[in-house]
DNA sequence: TTCGTTTCTTAACTTAGGTGAACGAATTAT
DNA sequence: ATAATTCGTTCACCTAAGTTAAGAAACGAA
C-alpha cells in the first residue's frame, strides 16, 4: 500500500528519505468496511481522502432520495467542498466497497506544506489537474444525452458498471434507474438489430 | 485595473512592494475586442486569463453547432485544460464583450512560482477553491431539470441572463434555444397565475 | 439607410425521460 | 433457513425536451 501512494506522489514530485519517513509518520493509512459513512450531511470536516484499494461514493439526500454525484476508485482522489469552504457538509461519502485509503487532516498538511515546499508543489499540480479533468466530464455531461452519456461511461470507466449498483449509476448519470433500465435495453435492441 | 487584481490576489496572500513590483513588470494587462477568439480548437497554448472587466465564453464547435460550456466574467479565472495536459485545444475560449484580462503565460507562472514561494500557495489555494466550486456546479447541475437549472442561474448569475445571448444560455444549461425560450414562457405563464 | 444575418419565439410533431405501480430476483438481516 | 428489504426490470401514462420549420425582431455591415 505504501508503494501505491509513493508511485502515486512520483507523478509530481521526487521525494527524499527524511520525506518518506515524514509522511508515513503521519498514520494516515486507513481500511474501511464497506457501507461506511467517512462523512455525514450537516458534519464539519477537515479531511481529504485517496483511494488506495476500493471505492467510495459522494452522495446528496433529496427528499428522502439519495442523489449520487461522484464515484473516487482506485488513485483517485476527494477533497469534499466543505472542507474547502469550512462549512458543515451539504453531501454524505460512503464507501462502496471495503476500502483501503489515504485519509488526510487539512491541518496536517497545511504543517508538511510549510515543512517541505516540495508538497505544495505537488498540491497545486494535482488540484490543478483535477480541476482541469473535472472540467472535461463536466462539458461532457452537458454537452451529451443520457444515452450517450452511458455509452461514454461504458467506454472510459467500464470497471463502475461492473462494481456499483444501477440505481447509483442511473444518478450518477442524471436519470431515474427505470430510465437507465430502458436505455439499456433500448441498446441492445439496437446492437442486435 | 491594477487595485482589483491586487485587491483579488490579498483573498489569497498578502504582498510585499518588491512582489507587487514583480507582478506588474511583467506585462499582462490586455485589452481585447468583442468577438476575439482567444484560444482556438487545435492550437496549443500556455496562457490562463482572469477577467478584470468583460466576459469571456468557452464553447466546442459539434456538427457546426456551438455548444456553450462555460461563461468568466468579473474576478473570475479560466485555466483551459489544454494548458494543463499541453495537449492542442478541444474548445473555443471568445470574448463576449470589449474584455480587459489578465493573460498569464504558464512558463511564467513557474518563474514567479519558484522566485515567490508565495505564489505557489497563492496558486494552490485558488485551484483548490475553483476545484470545490466547479464540483458544486457540476453536482447541482446534475441533480436538477433544466427549468431548475434555469430557475437556479437565474438566482445566482442574474447578470448573465442579462449579457449573454439566450442560445448561448441554452446549451451552458444542457438544452436548446427552442426549449430554453418554452421554458421561459411556462415560467412566465406560472408566476401570472 | 438598407440589406443580410443572427437571434428569438412559436407551433406541430416526435422522442425520450419522469412517475407510479407491480413483480421477480438478489441481498441482507435475523 | 427464512423473512425482509433492496434492486432491477417492465408497463402504461404523462410531461418535457428534441426537431423541423417558419416568421418576426434585433443587430451589423456595407
Amino acid at each position: 500500500m505504501k508503494n501505491i501512494l509513493l508511485n502515486f506522489i512520483s507523478n509530481y514530485i521526487s521525494l527524499t528519505e527524511e520525506e518518506m519517513n515524514a509522511i508515513f509518520s503521519l498514520d494516515i493509512f486507513r481500511s474501511v468496511k464497506k457501507g461506511t459513512i467517512l462523512l455525514r450531511e450537516g458534519q464539519k470536516s477537515k479531511e481529504s481522502y485517496f483511494v488506495l484499494k476500493g471505492c467510495i461514493r459522494t452522495y446528496f439526500l433529496i427528499d428522502g432520495e439519495e442523489k449520487t454525484t461522484a464515484f473516487y476508485t482506485e488513485m483517485e482522489a476527494l477533497t469534499p467542498p466543505c472542507v474547502i469552504s469550512q462549512t458543515p457538509s451539504e453531501y454524505y461519502v460512503s464507501c462502496l466497497e471495503d476500502t483501503i485509503l489515504v485519509a488526510s487532516n487539512a491541518d496536517m498538511e497545511a504543517e508538511m506544506n510549510s515543512k517541505f515546499p516540495k508538497f505544495e508543489i505537488m498540491c497545486r499540480k494535482l488540484s490543478e489537474e483535477l480541476l482541469a479533468k473535472q472540467r472535461i466530464d463536466f462539458d461532457e455531461f452537458k454537452t451529451s444525452s443520457p444515452e450517450q452519456r452511458y455509452l461514454n461511461l461504458l467506454h472510459k470507466r467500464p470497471d463502475l458498471i461492473q462494481r456499483v449498483p444501477q440505481h447509483q449509476l442511473a444518478s450518477y448519470l442524471g436519470i431515474t434507474p427505470q430510465s437507465l433500465s430502458r436505455l439499456r435495453a433500448r441498446i441492445m435492441e439496437k446492437s442486435k438489430g
